[in-house]
DNA sequence: TTGTATATACCTGAAAACCAGTAGAAAAAA
DNA sequence: TTTTTTCTACTGGTTTTCAGGTATATACAA
């Protein structure tokens, strides 16, 4: 690679330790100019409206907003800059959203120094970028994450809710001020949406799937 | 503080990134000697046999032992070592645990450079430390947290996999080579134990509590 | 406007769960 | 060895859930 011009980076965390990782990390490449640091998502917002940035290592968990959600605001306002997720999160449904609003790859925090270098340079390429572990989830998915949620409506939802804290039928219709009945069909719904038997793995099901 | 002697330190922890960031946040103060990095629990028993290790810093998910375990081991073998967990975890029963088992103190990643120097000192000083958020969690304890988990025996934990598995009682009964009316009485000593009306806020009770 | 999804409501009957007890055998702890 | 816990099993009765349907009003989108 010939060092036409140094690639401008920035690093969004909230972890001192993570950050200074990161920099010495990245410090003998000197194709890779470490512009700033952030701890929260605002403060990388006003700095990116006044500045060009080549590329954006973002952890998703931030104290002010979601990684997920900054991605999309950057993307919108500077499309150019990529943006390499960085992040503890092994979750399929987090990777794929990640991409979903624009990032252009996936990195997990256990990465070596070699790989991340490897990355960034990849990411500058144009291509999507995902480290080594991120790969294999990404081709071996396991059962559970493969299930496609059920859509639940507003009121299945609240019917579920109230079901997982114990409430009969009876009292969830007293208190929607509902029949009985129409309870029961929700019910029923509900179960055949999750394709279960019966309220306990409804909930076991609906736990999973981080449904309440 | 006079510089008599060098503390000697240890990091372990499976993410290059925080180790580098540890260490480059530690340079700075001369009265710190990092000893060694492991990634693993095994090789740091390994070297704790044939030296003298003042403290260590020890986060709690590795990959081939968890460090709450880890810690006890090393407090078996060398009593004299200072063990500060480090970690992402922010649940208080996890916290307590680390400390029943001998650590010195219990810091989260999110410490900065300054704080994470007093607390080796302190520790060295022989005080218990938690860094300004484990404090806070310690003292503020959520609901969730303070009800303490019902004791379940192994039989019953069978059979509330199995309920959650939506299975009824006559097909555990039949599944265990029991009585029907046997499941019945552990059913109901189970929902006697989490306190619950029916088996949807049996399964959602045991959930919250990470019991299935 | 003509579907599609949602929320509502009903019937009937069988199956399962839940309640309130008691109690003996086996296993584990003291 | 004695005590305690756990696992087992029962009686008898009530309440709730579940399974098979059908059906209407409303809202929202194509």
């Amino acid at each position: 690679m010939c060092t036409n011009k140094p690639i401008s980076l920035i690093i969004v965390d909230d972890h001192s330790i993570v950050v200074e990782g990161i920099k010495t990390m990245l410090h003998g490449d000197l194709e890779i100019n470490i512009l700033e640091t952030f701890s929260l998502g605002s403060s990388l917002m006003n700095f990116l409206n006044r500045t060009n940035t080549d590329i954006i290592l973002l952890d998703i968990s931030l104290p002010d907003i979601s990684g997920i959600d900054l991605c999309k605001k950057v993307k919108l306002m500077s499309p150019k800059t990529k943006v390499l997720a960085l992040s503890n999160h092994t979750e399929r449904s987090i990777i794929l959203q990640m991409i979903q609003n624009g990032a252009n790859g996936y990195l997990l925090k256990n990465i070596g120094s070699m790989e991340l270098k490897d990355c960034i340079h990849a990411a500058m390429n144009g291509e999507i970028v995902f480290s080594r572990e991120v790969s294999s989830i990404m081709a071996n998915p396991n059962m559970e994450e493969l299930k496609e949620l059920p859509r639940l409506t507003k009121r299945e939802k609240e019917i579920l809710e109230l079901i997982s804290k114990g409430l009969t039928t009876q009292e969830i219709a007293d208190k929607l001020f509902v029949s009985p009945l129409t309870i029961e069909t929700h019910r029923r719904n509900l179960m055949s949406k999750f394709k279960v038997r019966n309220a306990a793995e409804l909930i076991m099901e609906a736990s999973k799937s981080k449904l309440i």
